[in-house]
DNA sequence: CTATATTGTTAGGATTCCTAACAACGTGGC
DNA sequence: GCCACGTTGTTAGGAATCCTAACAATATAG
């Protein structure tokens, strides 16, 4: 996910020693709350990075190759996501190669660009690496499922806003996307639809990261 | 943020491509919503690391240091907090201080240990990159304050959970410390209590990180 | 008082990630 | 066509992260 760098804010206090304050600093503490669990996100990645002799942004890649087509399985695409220089990808990609995870094949419409393919056990090693997050989930499933669908709705919306304000260049996301149509089908319980796939989409359907996603004119 | 290394689950599919998938992948879209967030944090911190010259580590030493007292100011509490080994992070103060942005002093009850302690400009830098926050506070600003809390619940929970199941070795919140009192006045407002500070919390109250934490005996 | 654990430091090395320069290829104007 | 320009991916060199290992100094337990 690309992050577009900028300017730093002017420093507002934020105090953690009084209790009982009455102004909204729930704010803060969500913001704290999504720090941790980056950072956890962070220890976590590096540790099964780690175990497979991979470096964290290795680990990542092979997810991304993993779940994403052709069009976006590219040097400079990976750069784009990941806020990276096409140097430094170019970097990854052949430690990738060199360890036999990875292969790099021709794009026949431009011969510049080199598509990224996974091996067979690329592909393994990627599956267990996506499915780290199953740890968490395991943690997810004694609430209710409204309260999912919320917290869930709550999120994505914050990845939206921080899209559309430039902070992210990269979302692929339904709600930011072309063929996102809200409330589609007013009163049923799929009541979203994808103009795209021509399908009815309910709350939960709602994408995180569409392999189809094309973004709304601004 | 102490994370405890922990070994590999057995990987289960995980497939975005079928929309209207009728099973629970809520769980799914909101573990992805927030490793896209902690993505977003990651590059938002690498870069006001970068505009001071620092790198992402000491950054986040001086936030840290900002925001705690002299007890968890230490190489090896640094160490645990970001599960890193004490060199890596004797480095990082050692280009700190030689930055002129901390000092090293002595613990008078232990004469191994070194308490660190940010200097004035130190202190500067540490309050801007605290600062970084406030953009995405701005973006909370909207949602209703009984939306929020619910979240931030959501929020502080899972890191308990993460925290019982041995994921993460140091927390610090409210829910999991020794002096909690959960519903120590039922019916009011403020129906928590700390039993350390002897007074009434009330939801918003609750502490991602509290500076007198002790851990419940487990 | 001696064995053991803890704290912080150094040295050396693998890896990340950058800038800069480069070659190869597409795309536009003329 | 063809020449200027932008894009794609690679290489080289360097600063920084983060590790392991060994070390000295101090605290603590038996």
């Amino acid at each position: 996910m690309g992050v577009a760098r900028r300017r730093s804010a002017a420093g507002t206090r934020w105090s953690v020693f009084e209790p009982s304050s009455q102004h909204g600093d729930v704010d803060k503490k969500i913001v704290a709350s999504l720090e941790r669990l980056s950072q956890v996100f962070r220890i976590l990645l590096r540790g099964e990075a780690q175990e497979r002799g991979l470096s964290p942004i290795q680990a990542q890649f092979l997810v991304h190759l993993l779940h994403h087509g052709a069009a976006l399985r590219r040097v400079s695409q990976l750069a784009r996501e990941f806020d990276l220089t096409r140097a430094t990808v170019s970097d990854a990609v052949g430690s990738l190669e060199k360890k036999g995870l990875i292969r790099r094949e021709l794009w026949p419409h431009d011969k510049r660009v080199t598509t990224l393919r996974l091996t067979p056990t690329g592909e393994h090693t990627a599956q267990e690496l996506a499915a780290w997050a199953n740890v968490i989930e395991e943690h997810l499933k004694d609430r209710s499922a409204e309260e999912k669908e919320a917290v869930m709705r709550f999120l994505m919306d914050l990845i939206g806003c921080l899209q559309k304000s430039g902070l992210i260049t990269v979302a692929r996301m339904c709600v930011t996307c072309r063929f996102f149509r809200p409330d589609a089908h007013p009163g049923e319980s799929s009541s979203h639809h994808c103009a795209l796939l021509d399908v009815p989409l309910s709350g939960s359907d709602l994408r995180a990261d569409c392999p189809e996603h094309k973004l709304a004119a601004s």
